[in-house]
DNA sequence: CTACGACTTCAAGCTGACTTTAAGTCAAAG
DNA sequence: CTTTGACTTAAAGTCAGCTTGAAGTCGTAG
């Protein structure tokens, strides 16, 4: 108690196991907290910083481009350039899975409403579109 | 040639590797085609339903939802309510990942633009919000 | 004092989606 | 006829992201 939190409380805000916290220590995503009896103490502000963490988790980031995005520059001061490029390049990222995701839901939508083997047709058109892409690329 | 695609044809149209072609066949994503002194000899329809399983993959499917959904029910006939049931389910999920998506945008436009330590300020807003969604789940 | 439960470390194990490796087959080219 | 290169198989290896196991340390309750 005390202010701190134990490893198992950290854990129990984002339903996650005990070892997950500690692996995402020796990953180096979080902090190594303080010690008592050698064991975590952890401050509040772990939960916003796993906060983060996990939302970036959910939207498909590897725990790698997290500590790059999040994590991967020094103490606190200067390159926010580096920080602004990953970023820029995972908005972009995030873009395009976008796209492909309601493509997807057309698809699933198309086989759900018309009977038939729509499936075949589905992969007919979408080969026949991704090879117009292809076109378009080289004209770029 | 003749009409019949080697493995490595149906592998090079999608950036595959031929590994990855006996691989789905293993598990059941793709029919085991004919053979040819051993060798399998492909049709061109199989390019079609590997165009929906890509597209399936880029969209986050599992190998195993794939077959579940798309070649999961028995030779070409009847029931449609578990494959409505199924993607329905998927279409569902579909949405959510848009908007986790859309949520990760908007954290990482903030902390590109914002300078200063923005990662446990938006951490804080997470968990509020998340929490305010718990409350919200609970009324209904 | 001892037993309990929550913690510790380090190493090994697991799942999904493949890839790699080893050993062999086959047809066409030199 | 041997070499080459594309194929075949079965089994083992790889990577991320953890989990599990074994063996040990604390501090409090009985």
């Amino acid at each position: 108690m005390a202010d701190h939190l134990a490893i198992s409380d950290v854990a129990r805000v984002f339903g996650l196991r005990t070892s997950a916290i500690r692996y995402y220590e020796q990953i180096g995503i979080l902090p190594s907290p303080m010690r008592k009896n050698g064991r975590r103490r952890y401050e509040k502000s772990v939960l916003f910083r796993l906060a983060v963490v996990q939302r970036a988790r959910e939207s498909g980031f590897t725990l790698d481009e997290i500590r790059q995005l999040f994590f991967g520059f020094h103490p606190a001061t200067l390159p926010p350039k580096r920080w602004h490029e990953l970023s820029e390049r995972k908005i972009a990222e995030l873009r395009i899975r976008m796209k492909q995701l309601k493509l997807m839901e057309t698809l699933l939508k198309q086989m759900r409403d018309c009977r038939c083997n729509a499936l075949e047709e589905c992969g007919e058109k979408l080969l026949s579109k991704s090879s117009k892409e292809r076109v378009r690329a080289r004209r770029d």
